[in-house]
DNA sequence: TGTACATCAGTGAACGCGCGTTCACTGATGTAC
DNA sequence: TGTACATCAGTGAACGCGCGTTCACTGATGTAC
């Protein structure tokens, strides 16, 4: 136990918490035991660097919206067209949702788990994310590849699209028979459309 | 305890269960024991019913899912433009999941409550709504409506979308800044410029 | 340099709770003689 | 018509489980003299 690594657990209870949620898809699935299994650990020590679950599961997600954004940004290297931009970022989203079913489930699909008033508005990590999607939208509509629409009703509802095809696949696994490529194609090809001048 | 009512019972768990879930919006917070009061009997009668919590719950969704073919169904009479008929499909949609959101996340966002094989093919309750959706599509392409597409991916698109809206408004009530009608509006106006000939 | 002490991250065991479910029962209802 | 019996929907109490969390503790680490 040596004393500066107090925090080494901390993270990587982090990551233990992380990685279960990755798995089993179901925040409710993850104990506070299995986590301090998983770490190496006994239950009672996670209480040293977590007031309670809610706040570990709360860390986690911040550091999921970090990842998000990170992904939403490395999508975009190299394009600069506006429109494109618009397109890899929705790919980009789906993808993360995909891959991470049970962060996104947290993030954009539980009953209240974040409050959105336990951050600031500043701080709030998806809030920088979406205001990079409202200020393409309006890079589109000064490129004149968008009608002039309000750019943040129209980031809004091409947030919710996006979050429409993500949140179907991940809630019904089976169901949309239409393969993924394909659905994600034709909604990235309606917006374009829906939204030209 | 007249002989012939004992399938009143039955009918009165069902709603009180249906009740339940619109009020808390959550299945893992709708106790056996809750339904049990509610009704004003002791929790073993329910399993004179039912065979166990899942049983009563899927009992649920199916009558849901006809409450919302009803309710779509409704929502169409006297449209016969096909395009209106798409919309107010749609419209009637997000009003049925903004009204029970309960409901309509365990439908549409829950994890594998419903293993969808647990209907066969036509008995899925679903399956009407969306099948009358896709003909609808296919209505409006015949129409010279839309762009001759194919019909099963449009309406699975359109599915996906209209889904998104709703599922946003459940699960982040506060969040989307912009008004109800507004996104409503917005998306299926998108819809309609995106999938213009 | 050596010893006594304070610190505090992590431990082991348990608490209390709510849950889904089970089980032996009860007592009003319908039936057979 | 009256009595003994079978039925069975609903009861009351409890079981077993897993959960988040608490609490008194331990023992290696760093510090003071």
């Amino acid at each position: 136990l040596p004393r500066g690594e107090g925090d080494r657990l901390r993270e990587d209870i982090l990551a233990a918490t992380e990685a279960l949620l990755l798995e089993t898809a179901d925040e409710s699935a993850v104990a506070m035991r299995a986590i301090a299994d998983a770490v190496g650990v006994t239950p009672p020590s996670i209480y040293m660097h977590f007031a309670d679950k809610d706040e570990l599961i709360l860390a986690v997600c911040a550091r999921q919206f970090e990842k998000l954004d990170a992904y939403a940004a490395n999508s975009l290297r190299g394009a600069r067209d506006p429109l494109e931009r618009l397109r890899r970022r929705g790919r980009a989203y789906i993808a993360f949702g995909v891959e991470h079913p049970a962060h996104y489930r947290i993030l954009f699909m539980s009953k209240q788990r974040i409050s959105w008033s336990d951050f600031d508005d500043d701080t709030m990590p998806g809030k920088r994310s979406f205001l990079q999607l409202v200020d393409d939208v309006q890079a589109c509509i000064d490129a004149g590849r968008f009608r002039p629409v309000d750019a943040f009703v129209a980031a809004t509802g091409i947030w919710a699209i996006v979050h429409g095809v993500t949140s179907l696949r991940i809630a019904m696994p089976g169901f949309p028979l239409v393969g993924e490529e394909v659905l994600t194609d034709f909604i990235l090809d309606l917006v374009g459309r829906g939204m030209a001048p």
